[in-house]
DNA sequence: CGCAGATTGTTATATAGTAGAACATTCTTC
DNA sequence: GAAGAATGTTCTACTATATAACAATCTGCG
């Protein structure tokens, strides 16, 4: 992070990356990300690992494969992540009844305390985006642009 | 890549998630670079690199650090990559005059070359996510979204 | 001038994130 | 019961990012 205090010396043409769509995308994702990693800095919390106590948190019992699939990540890599969170005491895998091959996912009773604590700190994280995008609707027009941009069709 | 076949099989809720701009932002960056490789796949060219040749040809004889500085890349990271690319012919560096701490970055006349198909590439690429976006006024509308999560104050 | 401090490029190193191949176990289907 | 699929896992590799340290060079100030 020495971007800070660098004032621009030259005249610099930037017109050529800054007209494309993934280089603008790709900037403003780093520097949300940057933004969490401070803002949730008291957690030693990455953006992935939020994501997957997130989800696990609104699906209980989940297999590991369903929680890596809807985040995007491969299921060898989810490995490394939920074993992490579980040797923190967030998450706990059981064995399911119907199938042997799973792993159903659920928080513990620490992780499920972690979760109030994160989505508190979420919450007012959030506000900020919504804050300088100016306001809901700004916000719901973003991720309706986005959508288009993943769409499958 | 194992994305594609997978049906979804249980209801899943993803709402908590899919309303955070930061993870939103991230699936569609990531979803825009992996494209990027696929439609640039002839060139082996990574989208660091692209814009880094896109830069040096709107600023030829620009130092490293202001390349680098522009892009977001960290002068340390950015010695392998501008290495990468003078190693396959694409860029050079001279000393300047007043200078001898810093080099001047060129495209050489390969590079040149490779920077007009590149932009023919970047261009039919480019309008792909236009179309998906709506068209040219939602593009811009989408970058002024973006500029707002960047900006200073 | 001469020296302290800043700049530039570089190396080395550490850490995440991502990707693919291969494997054992278990389940499903026919 | 056998063939093939699903699940979790390990290993490996590659890319991207971050920090620290260093030599060479430049700048500014006393």
């Amino acid at each position: 992070m020495d971007d800070v205090k660098t004032p621009v010396r030259k005249r610099f043409k930037t017109e050529t990356v800054s007209g494309i769509v993934g280089y603008r995308l790709r900037r403003a994702q780093m520097h949300i990300f940057q933004q969490f990693n401070l803002h949730f800095a008291e957690f030693d919390l990455r953006p992935a690992e939020f994501s997957v106590l997130a989800l696990i948190a609104d699906n209980p019992g989940s297999k590991q494969t369903e929680i890596a699939h809807a985040l995007g990540i491969k299921r060898a890599n989810f490995v490394a992540l939920i074993n992490g969170l579980e040797a923190r005491g967030f998450t706990e895998r059981r064995l399911p009844a119907g199938d042997r091959r799973s792993h159903a996912l659920f928080l513990t009773s620490l992780g499920k305390e972690m979760m109030t604590r994160l989505r508190k700190t979420q919450s007012e994280f959030e506000a900020r985006w919504v804050t300088r995008l100016g306001g809901p609707e700004a916000r719901d027009q973003l991720l309706a642009l986005l959508d288009r941009l993943v769409a499958k069709d």
